[in-house]
Order: C-alpha cells, then structure tokens, then sequence
DNA sequence: ATTATTTGACCTTC
DNA sequence: GAAGGTCAAATAAT
C-alpha cells in the first residue's frame, strides 16, 4: 500500500519532470514565437494537475487533502436512514465532522468581483461578529460530479467600498470551465465611458483597480511565499500562464483568445464584453514574473 | 421537474 | 457558552 503510494510519487514526479522539460524547450522556441500561448497553458495545467495530485498524495497521509475536508475517519455524509423525504426527527444523527479552517490551508483575495471563472454553489451565510456583512460559504458546484473540493468563503469589505474579501479553500479537482475564466481579476470593458477599474454593482463582473489588487497579491504571496500548497493550489484554481506576453496584455493590447470568453456563470457577462484576466500571482510590482513553477518540495 | 438559494438548526472548536 | 462552519428542509428560480 505504501509502496504502491511511493511509486504513484515517483511516477508522477517524473512526469513533471517531463512536463517542465518540454514546457522550457517550447518556451524557447517561442521566444520569437507568434503568440501560440496555447501550448504554454497547456503545459501550466499538466504541471499544475502533476502538482495537485503530488499534494494530494502527501495530504493524504496526514489525513487530510484540503482544510474543509473531513478528518480521517471517513465519515458517510449520508446516513443510511436518510432514504426519503421525511428525516424523521428520531435520535438526530451525527452529522458530518466539522473542522475549523485552518488559515494556512487559505488564500485569501481581495477583489471587486466573487466571480473567478469557477461556478460555485452557496451553501451557507453566516452573521460574523463585529462584522455588517454576513459571510458566505460557497463550494465548488462540480463536488457531487467530480469530488471537487474547492471552496471559498466572501464576505463583504466595510470599509464602504464594494470590495469582497473572497477565502480559498482547497483545490479544484473539476475539469476547468474555461481555460481563461480562471482565479484571477475580471476587468470588464464593456461600458468605456465609466473608469473600468470602477463599478458598484456588485453582481455583475466588475472592475478592480489593478494597482491595489498588485499590492495586496504580492503582500500575500510573500507571507505565503513558502507555502506550496497556495502553488499547486494556484494551479488548480486556474492560475495559468498568459497565453500572451503580459506587456501587451497589461496595455490591453491582447488578442481574441481574451475577448469575450464564455463564463460559466455568465448571468453576469455578455458576449459584448471583453475580459482581462489578470492572474497578479505572475505581476510584480507590473512586472512580469516569467516563472510561476508550481514546485512540489522535499520531492 | 430540476437546480439553486435561503435559513435555522446542528456540530466543532476555542 | 460563543462563534464559526456545515447541513438540509423549505423555498425560489429556471
């Protein structure tokens, strides 16, 4: 059993290895390239699906793979009796374990927008203390379909802006809805007359002032910056590498694979907007950060 | 009919 | 016991 655990390690690993490899030979070739940025995302998601289950094999061993996920018991969510309709208030069974977050397990983002690509199903809203805004609790809406662990929790900033404060948990083990819809800054262009880094409703995909988003990416990812987990996780949540080179993308000057994708949760986009997806994990200080790696450590 | 959201109760942790 | 996180029945939306 472990040695069947190791072996899917190193199987994986080498094939990470491999990925990485040619990832740099293409790169290279497409120094002078024309743009097929395709290949580079496709590279992104093989080494981010290697990273994942890489991570998700050592969580297992410590019991767990991501913070909301049940401790080692494994618990049946479903009870036996639950059969119908009726949950018949006899002795009240023991629902499923419950487990405090653990905020290194997290990521925190702080946007103008809850929409990321990714669909999510609510599933709970909660009061907080000394908080005006409730908190709510999303999870990935693939979970019964592909075990999806993914969760986020948004909670309304106070600070009168029309800002959330958007918690990651776990990772996306769903197929990607889209390969642009991913975790990162929607910057909708759709109305020029209006600043796009503004907009007050919140449940349209609004605009996020990028300078901000930079300041508060790069102050998590050096608290976090020896968390690989926030890596692979980064990988899995959609983090990908621009399939264009981040100076045009920065001064807009990007191509039609940006323009108008299909969001998934498109009660919020039309096919006359165009999105930039921003991915600030690759920005520094507007600076493009060539390597975003997603290494797997003590491997 | 199916799927998503709301919301009060339940459960765990501190 | 309080607070945060989750469940699941009821309800709404599609």
């Amino acid at each position: 059993m472990e040695r069947d655990n190791k072996k899917l390690i190193e199987t994986l690993v080498r094939g990470k290895s491999s990925a990485k490899a040619l990832k740099n030979l293409i790169r290279k070739k497409l120094v002078n390239g024309n743009g097929s940025g395709r290949f580079d995302d496709l590279l992104v998601d093989i080494l981010g699906s290697f990273s994942g289950g890489l991570l998700m094999l050592g969580a297992c061993d410590s019991g767990e793979i991501s913070g909301g996920a049940p401790a080692s018991p494994p618990v049946d969510p479903v009870p036996e009796v639950y059969s119908g309709k009726k949950p018949a208030p006899v002795a009240k069974e023991r629902r499923g374990c419950y487990k405090r977050r653990k905020t290194q397990d997290s990521r925190v983002k702080i946007s103008g927008t809850i929409e990321d690509g990714y669909a999510w199903r609510k599933y709970g809203q909660k009061e907080i203390l000394n908080s005006k805004s409730p908190r709510c609790y999303f999870r990935c809406t693939h979970k019964p379909a592909h075990g999806c662990k993914a969760q986020r929790q948004v909670q309304k900033l106070e600070d009168g802006s029309e800002m959330f404060h958007i918690t990651y948990f776990g990772h996306h083990t769903c197929p990607s809805p889209n390969s642009f819809s991913k975790n990162g800054v929607v910057l909708d262009f759709k109305d020029s007359k209006n600043h796009p880094y503004f907009s007050s409703s919140p449940s349209t995909i609004t605009n996020v002032p990028i300078d901000t988003f930079v300041k508060q990416e790069v102050e998590y990812s050096k608290a976090q910056s020896t968390d690989v987990s926030d890596n692979v996780s980064s990988a899995n949540e959609g983090h990908s590498a621009p399939p264009l080179g981040w100076n045009e993308v920065l001064r807009g000057d990007f191509g039609e694979s940006f323009m108008g994708f299909d969001h998934e949760d498109s009660s919020a986009s039309t096919s006359s907007h165009s999105y930039l997806m921003m991915d600030m994990d690759f920005i520094n200080h507007g600076e493009i950060q060539d390597d975003f790696e997603f290494e797997y450590p003590g491997l």
